[in-house]
RNA sequence: GGCGAGUUCGUCUAGUUGGCCCAGGACGUCAGGUUUUCAUCCUGAAGAUCAGGAGUUCGAAUCUCCUACUCGCUACCA
């Protein structure tokens, strides 16, 4: 049988970076077992679709990588994908099974079973419509045959529920956490179509794995609860199910629960691949792409995040992922999500890109500060750099300076490293970067060590002032690399420039 | 409330059939080293009585039972 998985969102907002993982896990599967990994768009809710989510959706995975081969947007042989455009199919299914006996129609009103369940909350009990209570609702249960179908051509509005079997085990096996039992006469009776003509989760879902031949249903553990259901349904179809397996949950970093929308916002991390801006209400979440990590270490974080590879292994390329991926590796508890570990694992992989990967990122930064220097000159900056990026923002932070001369000089630093007759030392120092025609690194700091120790100069005090004055702090790479680069033009401007600013302000 | 699942350092986790585990790695933390500085990098340290209890066993993180806590589900949402 060919391994084919799914990935099938709803298109009610942003994706999610647990469905990311989701998504990832399926894919990593999927390539693994030489399968077919497809996308489908659950858009059967029509009161929660937000416009623009699936082009979202269809763009994260495009940022991260993965790749569908299969789906929306795609083609293949087992569409339409979109589960709007499928509407007309699911009707029949249903009808199969209220005439094998397996559903019924129920005409009760949202208002009836409202007022049942507030009723019975009342008495600290729940309202189920189940194989205790569905013989006293309004249904082609306990209505006359007749009647039941007076009400269908008249064009009253009905749901189909699921008609569970009275006091059945239902054994449902899945590849993480093996077999669990649940007794049907726990199980309510779900709606499976519903009164505005779509299929619910519970109807479309079925149908569609089964058409579209999905081997394996991987999915979070919120699902975990259905399951029974949906083996129950199956049986009622007479179809093999597919293998489940339900992932662990992403939790959110402090305290427990599920990660959400809010905990990035609170916690300073995205929790969404790419920017979002919500159409409805006008606000903007952060996005991975847009926080300046790179896709790869996205994916190799994630992957970590309720897997692991079985040994010490940590930094996997996507090829690694697929190659190494099973599901009897996946844990079995919640994973919190860490932003130290995703700033480890994007520092990681700057660290891993060259110059030349790294150059389109810091020129558009660049380019968006008004800035346009050489290729080449950005290039060796960036080399400087990198191992000093967490982000591909913090480029700017860090390396401004070989940009634009500083106009502000860290007050802590010159109260530590600027004494007075500063100036007249760095003015020295200057000439003798001067002399050396043409300017040579090595050369130049032969030379300076030399005057320091001739003149009996404190070499810390000397070195931090010019850096001072170059950079305006005491931070950064090793001075005479920076002098290289800025040119000795520039060294001298900027260190006239600090003495004008700096003992002008003394 | 009901049902289900989970529980190893602060965090992610290793620990396949009980002994090589008084529990290993990584992130983070701390301390040294490297550096004119900061960051990187290197070295080292602290950090889990394996949720708690009771059993089985010569021997349990690993098996059994009980308890606690946490999470998930409990819609004509997915």
């Amino acid at each position: 049988m060919n391994t084919r998985v799914r990935f099938a969102p709803s298109p009610t907002g942003p994706l999610h970076i647990g469905g990311v993982r989701t998504a990832l896990y399926n894919y990593l599967f999927a390539k693994k077992n030489n399968g077919t990994f497809l996308l489908r768009i659950e858009d059967t809710d029509q009161t929660r679709f937000v416009e623009g989510a699936e082009a979202y959706i269809v763009e994260a995975f495009k940022w991260l990588g993965l790749t569908f081969d299969e789906g929306v947007g795609i083609g293949g042989a087992h569409g339409p994908y979109r589960q709007s455009e499928r509407k007309a199919l699911y009707k029949p299914y249903a009808e199969q099974l209220v005439r094998d006996g397996w559903a019924y129609y129920a005409f009760d009103t949202a208002e009836e079973l409202d007022a049942k369940r507030k009723e019975a909350e009342a008495e600290k009990k729940t309202f189920q419509y189940d194989a205790n209570t569905r013989m006293g609702m309004v249904n082609s249960l306990t209505l006359p045959a007749e009647e039941v179908t007076r009400r269908l051509e008249s064009g009253d509005h009905y749901v189909i529920r699921f008609k569970y079997p009275d006091n059945v085990d239902i054994h449902v096996h899945d590849l993480i956490r093996g077999e669990v039992v649940i007794n049907s006469s726990l199980l309510d009776d779900k709606v499976l179509y519903k009164s505005d003509g779509m299929p619910t989760y519970h109807l479309a879902n079925i149908v569609d794995d089964h058409l579209m031949e999905i081997s394996h249903v991987i999915r979070g553990e919120e699902w975990l609860p259905f399951a029974p259901l949906h083996v129950m349904r199956y049986k009622a179809f007479g179809w093999d199910a597919p293998q489940f397996a339900p992932l662990p949950l992403l939790l959110k970093p402090d305290g427990n629960g599920k990660l959400s929308k809010r905990d990035g916002d609170r916690l300073g991390f995205p929790v969404f691949p790419l920017q979002w801006h919500d159409p409805k209400s006008g606000e903007t979440s952060s996005g991975y792409r847009e926080s300046g990590y790179l896709p790869d270490a996205v994916i190799n974080m994630l992957a970590l995040l309720g897997w692991n590879p079985g040994n010490d292994q940590e930094m996997m390329t996507l090829d690694e992922l697929i190659e190494l991926f099973s599901i009897d590796k996946i844990s079995k508890a919640g994973a919190k999500f860490s932003l130290d570990k995703a700033k480890w694992f994007n520092h990681e992989y700057i660290l891993q890109k060259s110059a030349d990967e790294l150059y389109p990122h810091f020129a558009k930064i660049l380019a968006d500060k008004g800035i346009s220097t050489e290729e080449s000159y950005i290039k060796s900056v960036i080399d400087l750099i990198k191992e000093r990026l967490n982000f591909l923002g913090d480029f700017w932070d860090q390396a401004s300076y070989f940009f634009v001369a500083p106009t502000e000089y860290d007050p802590q630093a010159l109260k530590k490293r600027w004494k007075e007759g500063t100036g007249e030392k760095l003015r020295a120092i200057d000439s003798i970067l001067t002399s050396i025609q043409p300017f040579d690194k090595m050369q130049a700091h032969d030379a300076v060590m030399k005057h320091i120790q001739d003149n009996e100069l404190n070499m810390g005090q000397v070195l931090n002032s010019l850096r001072i004055a170059l950079v305006g702090t005491a931070k950064g790479p090793e001075l005479f690399t920076i002098i290289e680069l800025l040119g000795v033009d520039e060294v001298v401007r900027r260190v006239e420039r600090a003495i004008g600013v700096i003992e002008a302000g003394q």
